[in-house]
DNA sequence: TAGACGTGGGT
DNA sequence: TACCCAAGTCT
């Protein structure tokens, strides 16, 4: 495959297709709020926040985001705390405790300002090849390879790549072939050309192939291939969890709120009280009594159940069964275990599963009058 | 290298 | 319902 992928490249008038992609970027990309200018931390902020992440949904919280934090310097000095919560129902958060590691990093050992050696950058925390070449070219006009899904679609149709885009090992192929195309008057554009190319014509299923501003350096096109590239192997179908949950007062009313682990799933964010069931064992409620018992030596009495919930990950579903309770006795309370009022609660950081879960219990007080 | 790591939208 | 997809990185 590499032999065809050079011949494709060799058919290439490259300065041509330069010039239509980029004339096409200059007339047609949209406006986006990190595009306002080339601040070289509001473009690392938005790359991270863009991560298997749509550009519809990363708008609000890039503002927000930007608004709390608007320097390396904001953002180094933030508690972890806030900074999550800015974050709060983005996903895949070790994104943000990597980019405040990172910036601190930056604040600390390079003088407050984003290295522009591909070498320093690529050390930083959370900066993989992509964010590295993405930020030394649209921040630093700096002609490195930012290789992103989009990226490796369009080249795999215009160079029919038949590699695997699924497998790790084929992002180097497209990062040749980026480093043989890219242009070196403007890497900027060149490389957010390919990648708008990617989300508005060059689409995974119908591509918009009549509009395209390079149909004529296309190979796909010219065979009529565009819908079988890129080539992309499926994942193996996830597992279900059974999760059960309680939403617990103590008798002023105040929520048992316990704070996650630093490592793994939902790191560091807050829950409610929950255990995995594991089947050959006694009911449920009992179960996650002794979670409880075991774990923040508190007395509770679990009561009706207020909701069933799935929630899906990428890698695995949560299927929770979720109750109300009361709290007896707390032994307890730290860092990481809290009585919290309702309006406490919303300073803390919870995942989407564990917000659905608060919401099953306001539905169902509100359902009892 | 493959699996962990979130969420919401589309088909 | 059950996939797949969206500007990836870490282990």
């Amino acid at each position: 495959m590499k032999k065809a992928q050079v011949k494709q490249l060799e058919n290439i008038d490259i300065d041509k297709f330069q010039q239509d992609l980029i004339s096409w970027f200059e007339a047609e990309q949209r406006e986006l709020p990190w595009r306002k200018d080339k601040d070289p931390y509001k473009i690392w902020v938005s790359e991270i926040m863009l991560q298997q992440t749509r550009v519809d949904t990363v708008i609000p919280y890039f503002q927000g985001f930007i608004e709390q934090f608007p320097t390396i310097e904001a953002l180094s000095n933030a508690e972890e705390e806030r900074v999550l919560k800015a974050w709060e129902g983005l996903g895949y958060y070790s994104r943000v405790r990597n980019l405040q590691s990172a910036v601190k990093e930056v604040y600390e050992n390079y003088d407050g300002k984003v290295p522009a050696d591909p070498q320093e950058i690529s050390s930083l925390k959370g900066v993989g090849p992509y964010t590295a070449g993405a930020i030394l070219s649209i921040a630093y006009g700096i002609p490195e390879p930012a290789v992103d899904g989009n990226v490796m679609r369009v080249l795999s149709r215009i160079l029919s790549i038949w590699d695997d885009i699924a497998k790790a090992s084929s992002r180097k192929v497209f990062e040749a072939a980026v480093r043989a195309l890219i242009s070196h008057d403007n890497p900027s554009y060149f490389n957010q050309a390919l990648m708008e190319l990617g989300a508005l014509i060059c689409t995974p299923t119908s591509p918009s192939c009549l509009l395209c501003p390079v149909q004529e350096h296309c190979d796909a096109f010219r065979e009529g291939t565009q819908n079988e590239l890129p080539v992309k192997t499926r994942k193996k179908k996830h597992r279900h969890v059974q999760i059960v949950a309680a939403v617990l007062q103590n008798a002023e009313g105040k929520f048992l709120i316990h704070k996650r682990p630093d490592k793994g799933l939902l790191a560091n964010l807050w829950e409610f009280p929950n255990t995995e069931v594991i089947q050959a064992f006694i009911n449920e409620k009992d179960q996650l009594n002794e979670m409880v018992k075991d774990a923040y030596e508190a007395e509770i009495q679990i009561g009706e159940m207020i909701g069933q919930i799935e929630h899906v990950f990428s890698h695995l579903t949560w299927n929770i069964n979720a109750y109300q309770g009361q709290v007896r006795s707390i032994a307890k309370e730290s860092a990481e275990v809290k009585l919290v009022t309702a309006e406490e609660m919303k300073a803390y950081t919870f995942s989407v599963s564990h917000q659905k879960i608060f919401q099953q219990f306001i539905q169902h007080i509100e359902k009892e009058g």
